[in-house]
DNA sequence: ATTTATATGATTGAAAACAATCATATAAGT
DNA sequence: ACTTATATGATTGTTTTCAATCATATAAAT
């Protein structure tokens, strides 16, 4: 029996906000608490994962954050269900075998999250983002860290040697965060980290940013690239916005 | 085959700790990271739910997430006072403006931890240790990481591209670890981490090794130096101990 | 009012996860 | 040195979970 759209949404979003308190439901509990049917139960988790709100398990379900770095975890917080989203549509880019170039930044690091499981076979993850080194240390990806010098109160590797270093590496996909993207281009604040991202660019054959909507039209300090540059947008903006910052549509996927 | 029963506490204590910060986990991730089999990984589980420790999931197992975990740094951190009263002797050899590179293994870690309260001014802590990476990232000390591959296991980074990144700096003090010492001279039982090691000394006006004294008399698989090298032992054993592996007594300290 | 679209629960065959059992290797006990 | 105890991985049959399919009731669209 067909019930109505924003009855079926309210309901997703109580069972995210369920699962973002509980942190782990049984499906037996979602079909208890939300008077449901187990079919319609998986019919939800599967609408909330495909999103990236929550996360599925085996007989049920669980919202995913990592404690370790508590500033990280906090800056990821309540949009860490938008950032997997976007992390998730790199995914089909990673091959077996291939090299990944994995940002600072809480984007770039929501697709670190999402490694361990996709379980890609000799993929190798190349960082200088200490939150990702942790999170996937003893993970069983194999990890390199080109290696700098760590600011203070920041989690990065920078500095000259390590954009040198990472010189040294041969990147198949570089996946690179931006505090803002408009006309010119993708900006970030910090000349360093620019320094080190375009290091990554230059060694990489597919270049990704992570934008959330709401940095579209925003500037900063330090042009991090052009549209020219090959570097391709993943963004949760709809087209609506990107037009209004005059910003080019997003092209047809390929893979 | 039956396996030492302190190596299964240890295991299933290693089990809940990961569990305390990953949350979730997939009982394949389980088994990969613990390399055993899925049979053992439920046993484990099984055991850890019984003493309510954990609690288990079709597929994986989560923590009840009331209590906190133990940092890393307490984990390692156990029978302190000795590493501790190890490490305290090299602290007379940091000067200000000085560079100390730190190695892998718990002693040289415990030096690590006196450094944020020996506020040595502008010194710089050049290290492959993660576990010390994570101690003093934001504890005010310039932390340099020449970079390299991060081994499954293990928490330091190694491989060719750190031996090479680590020979382009210029080190006053190197503060090693050893798992034996016999007359030939210091022992470590992997060849990567001695070829680090050995790239630290190339690079290093002082050498020193922290042994602790049960770990005299033994040797291992590799040797990473001689006495002629000039590292210099520091170790809580007695002149007796020494004396009956047939090694030289320490000189007088020299500052 | 009529038609179309879709959200739901039930069913089903396939896949995954499980506990139980067994042979074996090795620690622990003597 | 010898025996006993047990931790492990493999195997197996059972149970659980899953996605796909279907009929149906009801919301949207016309």
């Amino acid at each position: 029996m067909r019930v109505a759209k924003n009855v079926v949404e309210a309901r997703r979003q109580l069972l995210a906000d369920l699962l973002q308190n509980q942190r782990y439901l049984p499906l037996e509990q979602i079909c208890v608490r939300l008077s449901i049917s187990a079919a319609t139960a998986r019919r939800d988790l599967s609408e909330l994962e495909r999103t990236g709100r929550i996360r599925r398990t085996p007989g049920g379900a669980l919202t995913d954050f990592s404690d370790k770095f508590p500033s990280f975890a906090e800056r990821l917080g309540r949009d860490s269900d938008r950032k997997n989203a976007l992390a998730r549509q790199v995914l089909p880019h990673l091959f077996s075998g291939s090299t990944v170039y994995i940002d600072g930044g809480t984007t770039p690091f929501a697709l670190a999250r999402l490694l361990p499981e996709a379980e890609i076979p000799g993929l190798k993850v190349v960082t200088n983002s200490l939150p990702v080194v942790e999170l996937l240390s003893g993970s069983g990806v194999s990890l390199h860290i080109p290696g700098g010098d760590l600011v203070a109160r920041q989690s990065l590797l920078l500095g000259d040697r390590a954009v040198r270093s990472l010189r040294d590496w041969k990147i198949d996909v570089s996946v690179l965060g931006a505090e803002g993207v408009t006309e010119a281009g993708f900006w970030n604040s910090a000349p360093e980290v620019v320094a080190l991202q375009k290091a990554a660019m230059e060694n990489s054959r597919k270049n990704f940013v992570l934008v959330a909507a709401e940095k579209i039209g925003r500037r900063a300090g330090a042009l991090l690239a052009s549209w020219e540059s090959g570097l391709r947008l993943i963004t949760d903006a709809t087209p609506r916005q990107l037009a209004s910052a005059q910003l080019p549509q997003p092209e047809k996927e390929r893979i």
